[in-house]
DNA sequence: TGTGAAAAAAACACGTG
DNA sequence: CACGTGTTTTTTTCACA
């Protein structure tokens, strides 16, 4: 999918839903110095080109209590048949399997994995995932502290 | 910030926005099997309870040319006043920077990068990244296939 | 494009159990 | 006090100029 015939008017408006997706029309043309008219049909037409992946609610990881989040590293065993798409069917049982990638490097998968603590995250390693036949062996990095967390895109780029 | 006090109810309404932020109240109030009344007062109280981090809109990477995305591991210069302060501040100042992380293990941060290609992911990290005075080293994994990837946290463990 | 009308939704007050 | 109902205000959506 390529990117360009996006105006700067367009750039505004995904700039400030990404920030809050809630905005209503008005306050969105507010922001970006549009007439809500203008606003609202750009709108829909970035939804159809499929700008837009998804409108998303960000719930608050320490509010329900998911104390631990880490990165980990999967290899997996290249024998038997078609491991990877094995292991694809086995991440999609896992709701705190939040993300999964295959990666250049020493691994071959790496996994966004939150648990309330470190007791069930060290369950999870041991008893789910190593347990997989086609994982060979995992190697996990706990995240401590955040310092930057956003799911917003730059767009500067898309500025000729 | 604790957990619990969250009834079944809550968490339905919770997993019904993590998936669609933009549900209107009645649309919300059908998926979860409540009475619009109940449902528009009960997320005013998860908003004011600080159980909603965000609504955020997820712009899809491909369409605006994000077509590289990367986890950077980074390991700090000990030496000079405050390294982790002034590395946090440079962070702050790069938008391609979505993520960045303390972490345990080998390095110090781990951080996830968006480019636009390999080029400019070089030029970040060669002129950016190992231009900071506290940084040593960083080494970077490239995703290359997303298999799973969600906002949406798994909830079921608070129910009892 | 903007303007305006119609429909839908949000926000709030009221009464009831 | 939590709940549903009804009312007012706001917002969305679409037709028209």
């Amino acid at each position: 999918m390529l990117a360009v015939q996006l105006e700067p008017q367009d750039i505004r408006i995904l700039t400030a839903l990404q920030a809050n997706a809630r905005l209503t029309n008005v306050e969105l043309s507010e922001q970006v110095n549009l007439s809500p008219s203008q606003c609202y049909r750009r709108l829909k037409r970035l939804e159809e080109q499929g700008f837009i992946k998804q409108y998303a609610t960000i719930v608050s990881r320490r509010a329900v209590g998911l104390d631990v989040m880490a990165f980990v590293s999967v290899t997996l065993d290249k024998h038997g048949e078609d491991p990877a798409r094995a292991f694809n069917e086995a991440v999609n049982r896992f709701p705190e399997i939040l993300e999964c990638w295959a990666v250049s490097g020493d691994s071959d998968y790496l996994l966004r994995v939150v648990s309330t603590d470190l007791r069930s995250f060290s369950n999870f390693l041991m008893r789910d995932m190593l347990s997989l036949p086609m994982v060979a062996g995992v190697k996990s990095t706990i995240l401590l502290e955040e310092e930057k967390n956003t799911t917003a895109l730059p767009l500067n780029h898309l500025r000729d």
